[in-house]
DNA sequence: GTGGTCTAGACCACC
DNA sequence: GTGGTCTAGACCACG
């Protein structure tokens, strides 16, 4: 995971990770118990601040991912991983509503949404994204000009 | 007038006011050659900060959407009015890609997906406040004295 | 407030800032809608660093005492002195809890634990801790040697 | 043995075993010139690492219970048992005059406080755990071969 | 080795 | 001016 990283998307870099994660956990390549890369691990494969990586750890403990074990390291909770699915979903689901909501009052048509959403569904082949496969190994690590 | 510019939404203040100037000219509330409200007489009127009205006039007018004379105030472009609806469409159209591309990534089906947007498409008005009628009230353009 | 910000007391400093504010809300001396000093002001009032403080000021925000407006500062939620009056009750309780319990383990009987509390809830007079005076005047800055 | 450690309990695990041979000094369980189980053997049993044990008869040497013959072991020293109590007791009054004078700068009142702890003290057992008898098990000194 | 706290200072978006 | 993000690097507690 966390092949995907992008520092010029305008998409903080501490929510990238948080977004890796979660996707990692709702999809099950990361299961309960498991323990995370050590922040220092992380933050050098992927070439981010250490603070970054913290951030985004702790983040994910306050959202109930993630529980840490001081010296230890920072692991998968318990039972998380159906609410982990239901958090992707339900924002998803929100925002699909918010633009369609836009969609309407901007003036286009049920038919035309419609059309859209169609052609969309249609595009790309891989229906999870990046595949497990990809998603798993670990942060090629990549030094990018320092 | 302007009655739905939410300082707690998250989406920024100047974003707003350019989205409700936007749609007032995509549907006819602003014609070409229109005067907008002075700065300053927008800014009280819906109780932002002028610097923040100013940005969203500057970047209409980078955008093309309207045109500045020295003295004079804001006006609204000609022959704009076709552009200004293409580009709404095509914003709409790449967040819905967007989000939906997502929808697949986080494991949603097609059939889910569509379900969701006939679930948004059947909702009356927009889902986040005023009717468009309300919201450009304040657009309408005032040639009130100064 | 913030005039008891120890460095070297062993409790985190933006755990310290957190209390106090917690404090305040709770007894009226920040009434909601209030707005907090700003994090560069109140960080050179306390001579912390401002990261010290925007933590804390988040940390608080996600705990839903308060809110945060982009450009305008931080502000005092509505509708939250009961829940923080609440909170700090339910904290001290369970601190109190957990240390009779240990009092009991150490062998402490019944009667040594009343007396001990008896004694100790009669000394020191101000109701109140620091007095909402005190407390009032917003951290009078102390330039400890650098 | 030594089931009441608890990984997760934000308490440190060392001092949580330093608590729990302080715990059976004082109540007899270990008697001056016992013998502690080795390091090894103590971290294996409680599943800890051996630097944490280590830590915690370190500290408890400085404290004074504590003694280390090198190739023989640590032991239990001379004339600790009344000191040993005496600390706890000390610890502990002093810890609840801390907790109150909290509760009195957060507002509750004397009865309140009074009726807190006199529900504390019903309470039967300790709050959190097995009962001492259970804690001290492994605490019982051992002349395994070594 | 692990994560947690704090500092210093840069750059950005927003008002 | 406001807060938000990120970096760099120090020091500490813990295992």
């Amino acid at each position: 995971m966390f092949t995907d990283i992008d520092l010029d998307s305008g998409v903080p870099v501490y929510a990238q990770i948080e977004n890796n994660i979660q996707f990692a956990i709702a999809s099950g390549i990361l299961k309960p118990g498991d323990r995370l890369p050590s922040v220092r691990e992380l933050s050098e494969s992927i070439n981010v601040n250490p603070n970054t990586v913290a951030k985004s750890y702790r983040d994910l403990e306050v959202r109930g991912y993630l529980y840490t074990r001081r010296g230890m390291g920072v692991f998968v909770n318990k039972g998380i991983e159906a609410k982990c699915r239901e958090d992707s979903r339900r924002q998803i689901i929100a925002r699909l509503h918010e633009v369609i909501g836009e969609a309407k009052a901007a003036g286009l048509s049920a038919d035309e949404v419609n059309e859209i959403v169609a052609k969309s569904l249609r595009v790309e082949g891989p229906p999870y994204g990046p595949t497990p496969a990809e998603v798993l190994q670990l942060a090629r690590p990549r030094r990018a000009a320092k």
